[in-house]
DNA sequence: AAAGATTGAAATCTCAATCTTG
DNA sequence: CAAGATTGAGATTTCAATCTTT
């Protein structure tokens, strides 16, 4: 969670695209505006978990886990869902163990793998918290029309179709 | 950057929808997207910077002192700016001023104060990213007409109002 | 005592190396 | 030797405590 607090003004932006060509003030504001506003969020959500005893990291464990077949998943899979290295979930693993929300057992079928399982502690904490929390993202988002929620989720799709092209492109 | 790498789909939000009344799809939807779209961007940025032998963060400090009159700011401004702690500050100017592209100078008129100021080469450095970053930024953008970027920038700057009710509120 | 900056300890994530199983 | 998981070291960020100046 790290961006600026508050967005450039326009007219900042616009008096740097004179010598940059390659600035152009609408796209730069769009892009900073999808991060300034995840960051917010994330700020929030992060103080939100806390409340529950829960990092951001950890809930999003525990909820993949929760959609899964069984409640149950590797690590590799966990990891590949979440975006995260395979160290990293077995940080995470270890912490909500320990805890008791979810259990590790050794697969019999192939024992390199290591099967992680929600328990009925982890699934317990996750229906306390969920109604609330979809209540707060639903109050999030109460400024935005239907129409709008989907309009902005289809510009966003279209963000990240451009992600395909730039930003880790060669060069 | 901790976020999932897939959006659920539609029809599983649906499905939970049912289940639990406080749950709008639609909202969920765009909310999740934000979050990942970010996630997504920011994993980008970091390689890019890493090839300049900056992080996010201190290509961040850079970029807000460039904006400041005389391309100086004392270490609780720029905290304040980049919604991170002092102490970070602290780690990030130690960092840049090793690297000789900050420096540190003791304030004559408060002297628990501290002023960093861009230097030559961290301006250099700056001038030679730049063209570069905003040209990747707009090809991020570019499948966006100039109509939805200034759409997309209207919506986040909605969901933002929304931010002030919820998920950190009282609850 | 209050404000600005810094330091040290703890949490979190990644990379590279290691251990176990196939 | 491949693949899955884990461990240890390094980077980054925050919180609480400390130091200096007002």
């Amino acid at each position: 969670v790290l961006s600026i607090r508050e967005l450039p003004r326009v007219e900042t932006l616009e008096a740097e695209a004179k010598r940059l060509t390659s600035l152009d003030p609408a796209a730069v504001y769009a892009f900073l505006s999808v991060l300034v506003t995840s960051a917010e969020i994330e700020r929030r959500m992060e103080t939100h978990f806390a409340r529950y005893g829960l990092s951001q990291a950890r809930f999003m464990v525990l909820i993949l886990l929760k959609r899964q077949p069984e409640q149950t998943a590797t690590p590799a899979h966990l990891a590949d869902l979440a975006a995260v290295t395979r160290a990293t979930v077995t940080g995470l693993v270890d912490g909500l163990a320990q805890e008791g929300l979810v259990e590790r057992a050794h697969r019999t079928d192939d024992r390199r793998s290591v099967s992680v399982r929600l328990t009925k502690k982890g699934l317990a904490l996750l229906e306390r918290i969920l109604p609330d929390h979809y209540a707060r993202l639903g109050a999030v988002m109460s400024r935005l029309t239907r129409t709008e929620k989907k309009q902005l989720a289809t510009l966003l799709g279209k963000v990240r179709e451009g992600l395909g092209e730039a930003i880790d492109g060669a060069g």
